[in-house]
DNA sequence: ATCTATTTGAAATGAACGTTTCAAAATTAA
DNA sequence: TTAATTTTGAAACGTTCATTTCAAATAGAT
């Protein structure tokens, strides 16, 4: 622990921890948290196995950071999609866009982290299962608000409450990162973001 | 291995091999392949660790009898939802409202046990790819012949063709099982059938 | 240089892992 | 009964697991 505030300022930790928890999480993403050694960890950061533990306390700490720093990357390059759109229903169609460019990019595209984290410990670990939950909320705020403003400037119709919409897009969001694990085609996943956003028109 | 034509026929297999699997399955489902302990099985089948070994050869054999198993299960559930249904969009909704009853009805839901799978190990087994992958062309297969019969009799809008709308099926299934894990509202999960067809009408 | 705290290396912990082994018990057809 | 085969029990295999330990090395602040 950094304590700026003390008199004595000894060794200070050297490596760069985002960097580190970024290099776990592709560990994590790539083989899941049961498929995950420590020493998978060891070997991707680079620090010793002691370090891990010293700083991270255990593994699924460790995870659960990966998790947070995950979620953070993901909302902001969310956020900074809307900068990009011109209305509500564009925005949505980049932030399918943005996900469709990556999981193309990845000749073996892995999901969503967090998606694979619901299937892999939903409902065994709180820890986890209250980020997950957190998580959840956070997404479902996040579209109901960009559905909301959408129908109000009248690009995205008023046959269902935003609320609603935004459930349904949490929802397909979901099934087309799943899909896009093993549908290589970027025609066949551009086909199913048209077919999404059809219902919102 | 029941050897039926020999003229010697000493002891059979005495368990019930279809009800191990299920017990194995349950097992699996609930916790993954990797969480999965041999132990765990042994105590799920009330089967002896190398009656096992002699029976499925590996942990990973009988995971995939397992997921077999699963498959065949769900494609006889599909093809009976069909009888019950006087038109396809009716049989699309069935099989949504099937899926769901067994969402809310299992408080703790476990999601599909293929996508599960795929979300765990897809890319990683050449044997798990392969099966996963005919699982998929059998899905889509089987809900492209729905569409397709759907928009020959005009109950399915011609927007899009069969298979377009049979991808973005598939894809709106894998989101609706997934977002049930932590949505057990079911008039929040009626919202989202309800959305997912109204593209198709 | 000294104090303080971090990082490292390497070894050790004990438990759990998947899998194998094999003799004894069980079962059934001949 | 005898012969054939499966199932069982229990132990053992060697490996890997997550985690701990601790002395030595390192480095910033005084």
């Amino acid at each position: 622990m950094k304590r700026s505030f003390q008199i004595d300022m000894p060794k200070v930790e050297t490596f760069n921890r985002d960097l580190v928890v970024a290099q776990a999480t592709e560990v994590f993403h790539d083989k899941g948290y049961n498929a995950t050694s420590m020493q998978d960890l060891v070997d991707a950061t680079g620090l010793n196995r002691s370090s891990i533990y010293n700083s991270f306390g255990c593994k699924l700490h460790l995870y659960l950071d990966c998790l947070k720093a995950y979620q953070y990357k993901y909302q902001k390059k969310n956020s900074n999609v809307l900068l990009d759109a011109k209305n509500a229903i564009e925005a949505i169609e980049l932030l399918f866009n943005m996900y469709l460019e990556e999981m193309i990019s990845d000749s073996n595209d892995k999901g969503c982290f967090i998606t694979n984290c619901k299937s892999e410990m939903a409902n065994h670990d709180d820890k986890i299962t209250s980020f997950l939950n957190r998580d959840q909320k956070n997404t479902l705020d996040f579209l109901e608000d960009l559905v909301s403003r959408g129908q109000n400037q009248g690009d995205i119709n008023t046959n269902k409450i935003a609320s609603e919409y935004a459930l349904y897009l949490f929802s397909s969001l979901q099934g087309f990162r799943m899909t896009g694990i093993l549908v290589q085609d970027k025609d066949h996943l551009k086909g199913i973001i048209k077919t999404i956003l059809q219902t919102l028109i």
